[in-house]
DNA sequence: CTGAAAGCGCTAACAT
DNA sequence: ATGTTAGCGCTTTCAG
């Protein structure tokens, strides 16, 4: 017929398959390296399985989120892959309502939603970097952590409490901080942490921008590390390995991580009986050069 | 009617309306903390006002620019902010297809397309960056750059050139040296350069990137910047602020710019007249530490 | 001002 | 094998 530039309308093709070929993914801050990279995953997977990509960032909004879920409905996406932080009763039912594959990443659904995740061993990748520092003699180890709204940031919490406690090792008092996740807030943490517990010897941040924050505060003070402080951080982000900082850390996979995300969600889309198998990933102590046996 | 959880059905409106309510992101990797920022300053502005954002990302492979550009116009999308990379003859007539409003990010529109663009003026913002350096006194100058592909790769490196000659400074054999964009590329470039041009006393990197591996090597090396040397970067990457590195380098509005290109397209959309202004925004020379008078 | 009908561009079911 | 028709869920138009 015409075959000058015709192009099937896709969007009358949903109407009638009651598919939009089109998948949601709801993330607190693309700017997040980690997020960043898992979007690259997801996309990759989705793109290639001729699906198309719907980005919200929710700036952990609990109002963007809602408006994300509602206008995913409304638009009959297919499938969902959601970072969400505001999973009450009310979130649930929406969830619900939508009738179609959701995967939680890097988020735990609540019991009663029968729905799978997509993350990394955050409490045992935390035990393990908590058990290193003891493995190196540290008694006196301080704690800098995020936020309480935020997930992973109590898991790491959780995991530095029990391996200390596991060892009998009392958590001293002023020995755990918490802050937003900026370098700025790892350095003022790290500041006040050793006014608060000075036998310290060494900490454990629960991400790498903590941790580097606090390695910029112990640099301007010429407080040697490892020598006179060991710090361990969580992620390994790029910058962690870098010349100056060598952050012994916790990897994940996060692209890895985001891959797999999407082909669950595919799997669920395709076969429509599929049983939600979550996935848990394991996690890699890296060593680098800011952890030392304390001197004896 | 029914109270009961009745969602109307975006698809069927859309495909009435022709309007998809959707818009679509192209960029080659959202990974890039540069591009991160950008699409999060888009998808703002987009969702504020009800449209959905769907992005594909390409990773600089002509094939994926394709399919995202054919499926853009099968799902009928309202509008495009693309970062492409391969704008030939066969990729604009695939455009002009389209029909629809296209905003260029962070890259020039071929003259016979006539669509606008946001950018910062690399340029400009580069010829800055060397006459900082000249200002100095420094007139054995090197210049790391990025590959031959990347449009802003050559600005930056046209300002190069071009600034040395507006002074009468010749750019001397071995000067110039192009790589990836990765610290290890950075790395080996400085090693490199530094055999070539021994004169050298200060560099100007196409990106924070490359300028930070750059400085590994020089601490490595225990060249003291900016002692010995002094390095000037471009991007003003988060990481270039931390203690260590304390790089000098041109600041770009990356969230801004990202907005802008936004709510140039959603007039696009809006008034159908509308006549394309593009937006060229300029960059502010960041200086630290790295940048120090030459030593006579 | 409220209510029925036509139609957007496709696919699937049906008839030739 | 090919051709015709109904209808997806809305919006818009036109009639009542």
């Amino acid at each position: 017929m015409k075959e000058l530039n015709y192009t099937p309308n896709a969007v009358a093709r949903s109407l009638i398959q009651r598919k939009s070929f089109t998948i949601g993914l709801m993330l607190p801050d693309i700017t997040d390296p980690f997020l960043s990279s898992m979007a690259q995953g997801i996309e990759e997977v989705i793109s290639d399985s001729g699906y198309h990509l719907v980005y919200g960032n929710t700036s952990r909004i609990r109002e963007k989120e809602e408006s994300f879920l509602l206008s995913a409905a409304q638009r009959k996406l297919d499938g969902l892959i959601i970072t969400s932080d505001y999973m009450d009763g009310e979130m649930m039912q929406v969830l619900r309502n939508l009738e179609i594959p959701i995967v939680f990443l890097r988020r735990r659904p609540p019991a009663e939603l029968d729905m799978p995740f997509v993350d990394v061993d955050h409490y045992k990748g935390s035990c393990r970097a908590v058990e290193y520092l003891l493995s190196l003699h540290h008694r006196h180890i301080g704690f800098i952590g995020m936020p309480d709204f935020s997930y992973t940031g109590r898991e790491r919490y959780r995991a530095f409490c029990d391996t200390m406690q596991k060892n009998n090792i009392p958590i001293a008092e002023g020995a755990t901080i918490f802050g937003e996740r900026s370098y700025q807030s790892g350095y003022e943490s790290m500041r006040d942490l050793t006014a608060s517990y000075p036998e310290m010897t060494a900490v454990f941040a629960a991400n790498d921008i903590l941790a580097i924050g606090a390695l910029e505060w112990l640099a301007e003070q010429n407080i040697s590390v490892p020598d006179q402080m060991s710090i361990v951080g969580f992620d390994n982000l790029e910058v962690s390995n870098l010349h100056w900082i060598k952050l012994t850390t916790v990897a994940q996979p996060r692209k890895e991580m985001g891959m797999k995300s999407a082909e669950l969600l595919m799997t669920m889309i395709q076969e429509k009986d599929s049983k939600a198998a979550s996935i848990l990933f394991d996690t890699e102590l890296i060593i680098r050069r800011t952890c030392a046996p304390i001197n004896l």
